[in-house]
DNA sequence: AAAATGAACCTTACAGTGTAAGTTGTCAAG
DNA sequence: CTTGACAACTTACACTGTAAGGTTCATTTT
């Protein structure tokens, strides 16, 4: 058997899928700003050259992580009632962002431009006027539920995003002493409280949304 | 006028205000991904290693950043009611994020644990328990709003944080051709509208919040 | 005045980064 | 077998944060 250290790899076998996938663990196993070219040639077994003939450059790569993710995202079905079918397409973009937790802060960032994101961002907006909003409600209401869903993504993912902050930190006892409502609250910042969090900010902007559709339609 | 490249700064001279003011500087001119430690040197007139000397890392001196702006906000009236203050603090963090549109990623991504942050956190946690809501709704509405803000700040800078996409960008035409509902839309999410936007949401929040509190009471 | 102290600043060096440019290896078509 | 095309590698460059150690200068002590 061959014992070469990098594992065996003829020629020509390096696709973009194949590099994406594994730019995906990079990038969880070092964080985003610990992931590099060569990092990823060497869990592909490659040179971090290599990589340039698949990806013009790291951001271009980036950028089809982002649409990889948003491409494997479903519509809700068009069956359900309007607003369980927003609630899901919430969830479901929130699943994909804690999936990969060290990639969500690129992923929330990211300016949607490519034909995939604008198909899925053609939809949400779809989903609105599927609802009864009009195009400049629809507008604004899909930016409120998205700054929403956006900080949430990243406060859910913060842990894995950066390690613990470098500068001066308060201790447990001086949070207590000097932050008591900080340290009480606290208990409801944990991941265990995640999901209820989310959901009780995202059923109040939801019932808000039903109030106005309901004010409309019975003026 | 004096003409030279490096402004005269006798030994001595240099302070941590000093240096977080160009800090601030160079971030806003060559963005956060290209600011660096020899650069900022070079605004200042010193070598880089100088600023060690009073951080004792690019993360202490980003953070000090952070710890500048939070310190500079003031809490509302306490005269003035629950709801209209929050909607003041709220207004307050989102101008310091878009006062400095380059940091602000870093801004809404930073997990607060200084003094200073826990103070402002402290402090808006004070302000749901002073409107009525008992500790764990003052903590999850928070949240709730802060994910909001969160996510408008970053929508709002988006532009300044990074340079136009790398990737596959869709033109105009073919974004008005393919998905003619986002280019309608695409009416609403410019910057001009942000005011607006933001409003809207956040009174939405905002109405929602008090709508709890009035049930809670008439019950 | 002279010497000592210590902070403030500079110089050098190293390991790491993205990627441009040029080179080599491999396989398929002629 | 030769030729071509292309995938992968090698080298090189300009840049990064910062560790280690050297230098300069204001202040304090003698």
């Amino acid at each position: 058997m061959d014992s070469s250290i990098k594992k065996e790899r003829p020629r020509g076998r390096l696709s973009r899928e194949m590099i994406e996938d594994a730019a995906f663990e990079v990038i969880e196993r070092e964080g985003l700003a610990g992931f590099s070219m060569r990092k990823l040639a060497a869990d592909l077994g490659c040179e971090a050259m290599s990589i340039y003939h698949h990806f013009p450059s790291q951001a271009h790569l980036h950028e089809a992580l982002v649409d990889r993710l948003i491409g494997s995202l479903e519509m809700p079905d068009a069956g359900l009632p309007w607003r369980q079918r927003m609630h899901i397409a919430m969830h479901d973009f929130r699943r994909i962002g804690r999936e990969h937790p060290a990639f969500a802060p690129f992923l929330v960032t990211y300016r949607m431009n490519s034909p995939t994101c604008l198909t899925w961002l053609s939809d949400i907006l779809g989903l609105f006027e599927a609802g009864g909003f009009g195009p400049e409600l629809s507008a604004r209401l899909f930016r409120t539920v998205g700054y929403y869903l956006m900080g949430a993504i990243l406060d859910e993912t913060a842990g894995y995003a950066k390690g613990p902050s470098a500068a001066t930190t308060v201790s447990d006892e001086q949070l207590a002493r000097d932050f008591p409502n900080v340290a009480a609250a606290g208990r409801y910042f944990g991941a265990a409280e995640f999901d209820r969090t989310f959901d009780l900010g995202l059923d109040m902007l939801l019932d808000e949304m039903e109030r106005a559709l309901g004010g409309a339609n019975s003026r």
